[in-house]
DNA sequence: AACGATACGGAACATTGTTCCGCTTTTGCA
DNA sequence: TGCAAAAGCGGAACAATGTTCCGTATCGTT
């Protein structure tokens, strides 16, 4: 569905045609790369593998976080759309559970993407923002959620329990015997209401 | 490369007089340099700070690890230290709870130092061994000891936590939105043995 | 076809890690 | 003390990467 046009990502199809086009070829290209070289890739393999200048690369994607946003931004939607459907299946702290769950294998399956989200890099800020601005509403939501039923706490606080989970995936790829998603569930199965 | 003896920090005094002093200037300067830029400071600040040429730095210090272990050293062990003192004084979680803490304090006050903890990153392999060498032993005392409680639960990696609780503390000190300290509790919150 | 706007490519520059080597200082010994 | 070998030093030089700039090529319009 069109959201507000903004940010990074697809406007109206303006200007020129061959810069449009290079837009995409850059796009293709760049997910390419970062499944095999993470999303840390030099921009001058990114240009290679696309055939343009850095030049180009540059004036498309005038930070590195705006291709990368470029090409997650579905991936992104995708897991902010889940949360509203994993609420209405079950019990609030059940879908946050899973929802945590999808944002961490998002998270993992990318190399680097993790490391790059921390809001000390002021290289990709971009990045950062984007990820809040999508993810956090859905997040607040499903805590809110869980808190009314009493499942967990009520003094948790979305955007902390993020960058939580979102630190605890960096590195998770290269790592055997560190499970992300274990870690998660561990933090998640934290935020549990004290027993009496 | 090999160095001589240990992998870095204080062996035997060896050497010549002026390559002890440069070696204790080093360590003055970059601990100086630390505090104000993190521990990814340009290596070049570290020797015009300390008025010595970059040979001499990497002479001393093969690679950035090395002269993070040399200055932190110290206080990783101390950390390693308080675990059984912290034993001896309460119940087994709650001294968990608290070495965990000293940990993340540790780190947290350290800027880029637990970014920098990764095993992912080649560059600082001897610094995640060397953390893993000292801590690892008494975080395994602690959880093994609380388990025996049945305070938590028995299935806990000392390891899978270590890298977790690093990885929370990853950017704290730079977002003033974020409490690592309050993560690493919720992790460790989460530890506990579900309630039948 | 001509022309102005737009986009392109890649050289050039900046930053930072790391290596190498000629020169200096220290040390051991006669 | 005097001296030569050993040990250490400084910093130029090299490599990898991000980023900017501008002369040139291409596109769309008249």
């Amino acid at each position: 569905m069109g959201d507000s046009g903004e940010s990074a990502g697809r406007a109206a199809p303006s200007g020129r045609k061959d810069a449009r086009r290079n837009r995409e070829t850059l796009l293709d290209a760049a997910a390419t790369v970062f499944v095999t070289s993470g999303v840390d890739a030099p921009v001058r393999d990114i240009a290679a593998k696309a055939g343009v200048g850095l030049g180009t690369i540059y004036r498309h994607f005038p930070t590195r976080a705006d291709l990368v946003i470029g090409v997650y931004r579905h991936q992104v939607d995708a897991c902010a759309d889940a949360g509203p459907a994993l609420l209405a299946t079950g019990s609030p702290y059940t879908a946050l559970g899973q929802w945590i769950d999808l944002f961490v294998d998002f998270l993992v399956t990318k190399h680097g993407l993790a490391a790059v989200m921390r809001p000390d890099n002021a290289d990709f800020e971009a990045l950062h923002t984007y990820f809040l601005d999508r993810l956090l509403p859905v997040c607040t939501e499903l805590l809110d959620a869980a808190a009314v039923t009493g499942e967990i706490r009520p003094d948790i606080d979305a955007y902390e329990l993020m960058r939580g989970v979102g630190n605890l995936c960096i590195g998770a790829e290269s790592d055997t015997r560190y499970d992300a998603r274990r870690m998660a569930g561990l933090l998640v199965a934290g935020l549990r209401r004290p027993h009496a």
